[in-house]
DNA sequence: TAGGTCCAGTTCAAATTTGAACTACTTCGA
DNA sequence: TCGAAGTAGTTCAAATTTGAACTGGACCTA
């Protein structure tokens, strides 16, 4: 290990801002989830990923990807969805070992139900702080961390 | 609750860059501190915010604000990094309740030995994909993100 | 077509995290 | 000086998360 270089204050203050909001938006809308829509965040993630997806199914190992979590955590919580009948598992035709999570019509209404509120609490901590350049670099700037990393995920 | 308002393209490319790079961010250097110091990301906050503490000692409390975690998982981490040799608990000596968490010198030399490879991986995620005026914005405006709730959780 | 290697998901045990009691001390206010 | 409310941490059970092993097919390749 060579040398290292330290952060600059600079660089020190961007590395804690991005922490401690990450951390802290995190908690604020798990509340808020868990509060008025009775859902966790993940479980809340995997339904807007599945009403996202075309006829509102995705693989498995397709949402692991997309949450961010591992493969057995994709496991539990469907299973949890399956039992509040939000989401159904339908063995994929072709790929024999494949599963699709299905978004069922309760999960939709309960997805409808739950995002305006869960919007405008996105906006109260996080979008409506900020103005459309402080907005426009964030999604440049942590659009490139993203994606850099999840190639790195995939190889 | 009243007509929402929908996030725009741009605030949508805002807000789903920062919740991916925040997920990816954490995932990767949860996995650089256990490969490379047998350090879960807790644990390496704690001896991070004790080392710049005077004395190397911070109340319990304290440290739940500053992770940005519950009182009980401080309570945990803290008694997982006693048991490593890495932190003491000592009691406050006005305080009657009050616990202190201090930074032992072996955990001091446990963080030095950490820091530099940790260092660089954030570098390699976050900071050096970035330029100077991304980085400023970044600190500016997640800055201000992060004191609004911060001052919000302890109200 | 036998044997090897991948793959997609699941299962399992262990570690962690959470919130809700609970414990004991402190601090007020009457 | 009594008792009600607060504070600071801990404990506990339940929920979640993780990685490692496992399962059963699919896909080579000789």
């Amino acid at each position: 290990m060579s040398e290292p270089r330290w952060l600059d204050d600079l660089e020190m203050a961007a590395w804690t801002s991005f922490v401690e909001a990450g951390h802290r938006v995190d908690r604020a809308l798990e509340r808020q989830l868990k509060d008025e829509a009775g859902l966790s965040h993940p479980q809340y993630e995997i339904l807007v990923h599945l009403a996202d997806a075309p006829d509102g199914e995705l693989r498995m190992a397709e949402l692991a990807d997309r949450l961010i979590t591992s493969k057995s955590g994709i496991t539990y919580q469907v299973a949890q969805l399956e039992k509040l009948g939000l989401v159904r598992r339908r063995a994929c035709p072709e790929q024999a070992r494949g599963v699709y999570a299905v978004l069922t019509d309760e999960g939709s209404a309960r997805l409808r139900g739950a995002a305006p509120a869960h919007v405008a609490r996105v906006r109260e901590v996080l979008i409506d702080v900020l103005d459309r350049e402080q907005l426009a670099v964030l999604a440049e700037a942590l659009g490139v961390v993203g994606r850099r990393l999840r190639a790195h995920d995939r190889a």
